[in-house]
Parts: structure tokens; sequence; C-alpha cells
DNA sequence: TGATTATGGTTGCAAAATGGAACCTGTCAA
DNA sequence: TTGACAGGTTCCATTTTGCAACCATAATCA
């Protein structure tokens, strides 16, 4: 299996990995939402060579998650911000941010806090349900089949790979 | 800079990363949240080999995100499930599957939806205040240094890296 | 004017991670 | 006793990464 194979997956987490699962790019990303968006200091503060970094930036401008800002016309300078597919990955990184928090922290405490500026107060994000604002857990949330899956079904353009991962989900609906 | 520098930095998204932060751990985290948890199936519905699955899951069971449970005794047969701490990554799970259902989904729709199964809509998982149950936006979070860091830079113990990257968190607090 | 510095890269090579195929080790079932 | 299956391990070629050196441009300094 490619790499390239995982991104044609229909699944989005297998798209969204194919983008930023690899070692460097979620943290470069966490610069930028610092306001760390300069090439040698994102390189100087990650600790990255050059090379990869040119090659991770190069990458999230052809995805469009980042674009180039001439923040300096004398000297001909550019900085690299994040696009609105790429402040849309706010809340991933607050997530990961959140589980880090809870599970690899060390005794001196969580290291960044998360203040909602509307109620003032240090926030604890969780997912919600975007109908009744009630938090959802693993044991409240059902997966079924999308559109996306079941048209494909319809016309028998299920991929090996999207059989095996969503068969049961359009089987189950079937049972119903 | 070397991997195992990274998951030594302060950062919890560093620290996630250096677990999850590669092409499959995700993927197989992902498998078995969908109930495929058989070395055999997570190899084939992956399409990895069987050589990096071993090592994955190996790394995963070390940080107890996954155990091995004894589901046949007479062939004496294991099958990888998620801790606690690994059932805690279905935030991420779900938010990344958001981003990319937003972000990287084809014409035909999204593959899959989430059904809350307390209201019975399908809903659209958003991050809110833990406090209020407002939604969190990357323009109403304002992040500001935990005790983690503000103990840390109080016994000067601030890694070069954690400086760079929390020294502005810790000054913006001097100046309010 | 010529040397020096800063930014933002590129190039080349060695080291590490990964993919692919073949092989191994129980255990059961025919 | 042979074959099949689950769950690996071993070996080697390929790909990705890290590291150091080099380069181009523009500004600044002596």
């Amino acid at each position: 299996m490619r790499w390239d194979d995982i991104s044609a997956q229909t699944c989005s987490i297998a798209k969204a990995t194919s983008i930023f699962g690899d070692r460097w790019t979620l943290l470069i990303v966490r610069q930028l939402f610092l306001q760390i968006r300069r090439f040698s200091d994102i390189q100087q503060s990650l600790g990255i060579t050059k090379h990869r970094l040119t090659d991770r930036l190069n990458r999230l401008i052809e995805e469009d998650i980042v674009f180039k800002h001439l923040y300096d016309e004398r000297y001909n300078r550019y900085e690299y911000r994040l696009t609105e597919k790429g402040l849309d990955l706010y809340p991933i990184m607050i997530t990961i941010a959140q589980w880090g928090d809870k599970w690899a922290c060390d005794h001196d405490g969580v290291p960044m806090e998360y203040v909602h500026t509307e109620c003032g107060e240090v926030a604890n994000p969780r997912l919600c349900c975007s109908c009744c604002g009630k938090p959802l857990r693993v044991d409240n949330l059902r997966l079924q089949a999308g559109p996306g899956i079941v048209k494909k079904s319809g016309r028998d353009a299920l991929s090996d790979m999207d059989e095996m991962l969503y068969r049961p989900l359009l089987n189950q609906q079937g049972e119903e």
C-alpha cells in the first residue's frame, strides 16, 4: 500500500491522514496558529531541517491549507499563513491538545489553558451535538453510512478497501 | 531533531504527535473503533504490511492505548482493543473526520454520518465550551500559559524549545 | 568598495523508516 | 499426515528523513 493510495480512499480520516499524518505537518500548523509564521522562525523553533520544512510547506500550499503572504516588500520577504481550510484545523489541534493534556501531561500540569472570551472562563473544550448541544461520547454516537457510501454502493463503485470498511454499516442499515 | 526529542517536549500536541503522527497509527485506531480488531483483519483492511502492523500495535500497547484480549481460548487467539486512553481518542477521530468531510469529500457526499442516540438526530459534532456550552472557534478562544509552563518558567526549567514556544504567552500574561 | 550578515532556500549523501515477499510456529480439522 | 489459518519474524530493496554544506539576493557596515 503506497501513500498515494491512502489519500484515494473514501474515508475522511484516511484523506486527512494523508495530508498531516507525518511527523512534522501538525507541528508546523501548530506554529502557524501560534503566530510563528516565518520560515526561519518555524525552522528553528521546531528543529526541523530546512529541506523538510520547504517540502512540508509546499505540500500545505498545494493542499490550500497555507498561503504565502508578502510582509516586507523592501526585502521581498514572505510569511506563511493559514487559509480558511487551514484555520478550520483548529478544532483538531485543540482536541489533540486536550487528549495530550489528559494523558501525556507531566506533574506540573497542563502547559496551556483555553479561555473562552465570550464567557471569560477557562474552558474544557468538548464535542457537542449541533442539534441538542449535549456532549458526544463514544457510547452515545452511532455511525451510519452517509450518502457518499450509499450512492457508491448503489452503482457498485465501492473499492475493495471501502467495501471492507463500510459493508458492516450498509448491512446494519438494511436490517433496521 | 530526532523523533524521541519531540515526545520530550512539554507541548501536548508534540506528545500526541509523537504517538500517532505517522502514516498508520491513526488508521489502525480507526479500525479498532469500527470493531475491526483482529490482526489479519486490520492488516488486510488497511493494506499495511504485517511487519509494520506488529510494530505499531506493540507501540500502542506500550503507550497503553491498546491491549490484547483473548477471544478464543481453544485457538489461543487474541484481538486488539482500545483501553480507556485509547477510547478517549474518539473526539480526535471525529474531529478529523469532520474536517475531511468538509474539505476532502467527493461529490457523492460524506461517507459516514453521526447519529446522536440521545436526541436521535444526525449530529454535526462541534467543539463547545464546557462552561457555557457555546461553540468554540479560533476567534473566541484565547490561549494562556497554564500551570505546567508557569511552574517550569518559575524554576527556570523551560527547554530552549519550550522557551521559543511559550515565551510570548508568558510575556502577554505579565502585561495584563 | 568590499566584506559581512540575514533570509530563504537547494544539493548531496548517510541513516532511518517502510514495503514486499518469503519463511516460521503453533493449533485444529479432515 | 496433510493442509489451512492466525499471527507473527526475517531479509532485502526502496523511500523518506536528517545533517551539513552550499547558494542567491538584498541590506548593512567598516
